[in-house]
DNA sequence: CCCGTTGTATCACAGCCGTGATAGAAAGGT
DNA sequence: ACCTTTCTATCACGGCTGTGATACAACGGG
């Protein structure tokens, strides 16, 4: 029983109106009234729960990398114990894992396009302030995280320097979101899963070849 | 001796001040009059040269895969018989072309700048039409050429899906340039060209690891 | 000299934008 | 009933945008 009206549901409505009007129009056209109207609200309204412009965008920008690093963290804890699984049962969590961040379904396809034009808006723009760069460490802490666990656990070929491979791992994964969502047609949401898999394949030590015995 | 004023020149110029205001203030504060500062001229000037904001836009656009197809047509007329080159040489030659796509110097920074954001606006606004969508068809086109032509001359590794490996290039650019541009403190030049230079190794066949013996 | 072409500069207009101010309705405690 | 807090709604202002229209200078050929 709310008294008056929840206003974190609120915030919680106008940001996704706001995500709805970033993945349509850009971030370009993403105006104060323009969320007001996806959000059927009048913009006093908008403007009761957000002091400004500024707020608004950061709280957007916030919500989507908790809401990301939530379901990572799930991830991360829905593995646990990698060790006691087969082989490639290891590098299949995995990738499940890293493909949260590729546009695989409209759910991430859209946060992936919110993600990006959030990021290349922040070169320039202060109002995001250093959100996206502990955006981007964060995602290398992520990715390293899991390299590690993958080498731990014996999953890896030896030798690989872990420090080049976050690097390498990370710029493949934003360079498939980056296609995936700029150019759909060029590289769809099977290509860019069968690029990460075959990746993380390439990582995993050549063992198995599995190329005729299975 | 130009008769009247050369107008080329002229929009060159325009052009590359456009440049300027897009690498300093972004896509999204780069107008026309701001152009037209830039660039020391008066607005009614530089609308004498352009009809419009998407003509200019669409130019600019135009004007930098120009220069960047330009170089890379360079580097790949200066490579001509891989065949006859020590196996080293070939992928120093290789980094060294596909490195033109990353940002390690200035010059190239404000290409990769430029490029992401016009790609970004472009996925909404029709004015620069199918030209980012031409552009992606280019560079698979380029990192597919270069890959066909390692693995002719067998520098490659055997059995790979070039393909697949073309997208995983192509991802692994998009990313290094990504980050480059948006996180250079946290992946600056060196980093970018190591991954890289990374990548084309891993995929040589693991002949000689000259790890010891060269 | 004259005149058409080319280039430069300026004004005005409508359309957005973010934001401050303000008024009034609705809600809930006393 | 009353009053405070919360919420909704609207107006107005200055600033920036692209663009059409227009006036005027500069150039180059006849």
């Amino acid at each position: 029983m709310p008294r008056y009206v929840d206003p974190e549901a609120r915030r919680r409505l106008v940001v996704n109106a706001l995500f709805r009007v970033v993945v349509r129009d850009g971030l370009q056209r993403t105006s104060l009234r323009a969320v007001a109207d996806e959000a059927e609200l009048n913009i006093g309204s908008l403007r009761h729960y957000f002091a400004g412009q500024q707020d608004l965008m950061r709280f957007a920008m916030q919500s989507m990398l908790d809401r990301v690093g939530g379901r990572l963290l799930e991830h991360l804890g829905r593995i646990g114990d990698l060790d006691r699984l087969p082989r490639p049962e290891r590098l299949r969590l995995a990738t499940g894992l890293l493909a949260e961040l590729l546009p695989l379904d409209e759910r991430r396809r859209a946060e992936v396009t919110v993600f990006l034009d959030f990021n290349t808006a922040a070169r320039t723009d202060p109002a995001f302030g250093d959100l996206t760069h502990r955006a981007a460490e964060g995602t290398r802490k992520l990715v390293h995280r899991v390299l590690a666990r993958l080498e731990a656990s014996g999953t890896l070929r030896p030798g690989l320097d872990l420090g080049l491979e976050t690097e390498r791992l990370t710029a493949l994964l934003d360079g498939l979101g980056l296609s995936g969502v700029l150019h759909p047609d060029i590289l769809d949401a099977r290509a860019c899963l069968d690029v990460l898999s075959a990746h993380l394949e390439d990582l995993a030590r050549p063992a198995g070849p599995s190329a005729s015995a299975n």
